[in-house]
DNA sequence: TAGATTGTTAATCGATTAACAATC
DNA sequence: TAGATTGTTAATCGATTAACAATC
């Protein structure tokens, strides 16, 4: 981290890791900036400006190894060292992410879930135990816990990341619909409206219906 | 839509809806865009340019009516006119939509849901009904439906947008967690990558821990 | 009218693209 | 060596910010 990154090119690693594996998983060893460009709809300039943020990940007159470039961008993501995360929150949006999430791809280990629910306090699903949200502040001064996931109600949502906050925990991953702009002090929040991804379709959508008239 | 709106903003659209729409709960009637600017961390110069792409909601010497400006807002996201979704793949993640999320805000009915599990056809969550996936094609050529909601396993996810889009489809809200980048015209596909995201906050949480040391 | 704040034009800044020398 | 493609510097483009005249 020697100069600050500009949060586009962060924001374009995952595609990057994306594309990679895919392209590794169909037997593709060898790429180029014109290639992986044509691939992902980027410019070459653009592809070897961003990986150049990092130093460089190939040799010219060759292009990238898959598999060196993949692990490159990995370790630039950090996912060699696992953070821990707990849900907050276990209901429809928990649940779905508890089961069909893939934490560990990302660089997270889950390692509990809270609820109020006492129907569902006590259980687990996929490997991690709900436990009851009341418990909440005590597991925290007793786990090293590095991201809190959000999915409770919107009301509770600003409550949970200050506790949390104060608690040591270093990321927000919110899921609550509303903007988490209280003072958290270095805390990362990162806020996933995804009633603002379907606006954005929608805007779209009708512009494009439009045209049609 | 004269000239060509950038996305960048268009997709700070939806944040100033949301932002005012709060401010509209908690009684402000009047703002500037000084004070939304602050409000919202973004320099008034930029909110004045944002909403003169659409012509202007404000007035000289006084400012924005709140309740004007969030109308104008919504009626360039063409609230007004609501579009039909179906969705595709009523596991957890589907289910948690169905019962959590809020189609009807964004200016989208949810008139049916799709899935292949037998325990889960015929059930109604919600309000609306989960029919047999078998009769998607069906569906799709007797309603007029808009979007599609992807929450079905990421190895269908392609079929499925194609299915959509054959049946005259417009949007894809992808939640599969593959890029769909078939040629699929001029539908617009919106991918929600929960993983980037969390990827993105990995990033920043190893950083900020690694100034710590 | 005087004060305030917009709408809009001009200046700056940053990000993307193009070009090319370095080098495998 | 010759060809290819990177790493990197320079040029362009677009987005943000600043300035200010218009006007409520």
């Amino acid at each position: 981290m020697r100069y600050k990154i500009s949060a586009n090119v962060i924001k374009r690693l995952p595609r990057y890791l994306r594309r990679l594996t895919l392209m590794e998983r169909q037997g593709v060893e060898r790429t180029s900036s014109g290639d992986l460009g044509e691939r992902m709809g980027l410019t070459a300039s653009q592809i070897r400006q961003d990986f150049n943020c990092f130093g460089g990940f190939g040799q010219q007159g060759y292009g990238y190894r898959v598999c060196d470039l993949k692990n490159g961008i990995s370790s630039v993501l950090g996912l060699e060292r696992t953070l821990t995360a707990v849900v907050i929150g276990a209901g429809n949006l928990g649940r779905a992410l508890m089961a069909n999430f893939n934490f560990a791809e990302c660089g997270f280990e889950l390692i509990a879930a809270f609820d109020t629910d006492p129907r569902l306090v006590g259980t687990e699903l996929h490997g991690t135990k709900i436990l009851d949200a009341a418990a909440l502040e005590e597991y925290l001064s007793s786990h090293r816990v590095d991201a809190a996931v959000l999915t409770l109600p919107k009301r509770h949502a600003r409550e949970a990341a200050l506790t949390a906050c104060r608690w040591g925990v270093r990321g927000i991953w919110n899921f609550t619909g509303i903007d988490i702009d209280a003072d958290l002090g270095d805390t990362v929040v990162e806020n996933v409206h995804l009633s603002d991804s379907l606006l954005t379709m929608g805007y779209y959508l009708r512009g494009a219906n439009k045209e049609d008239t």
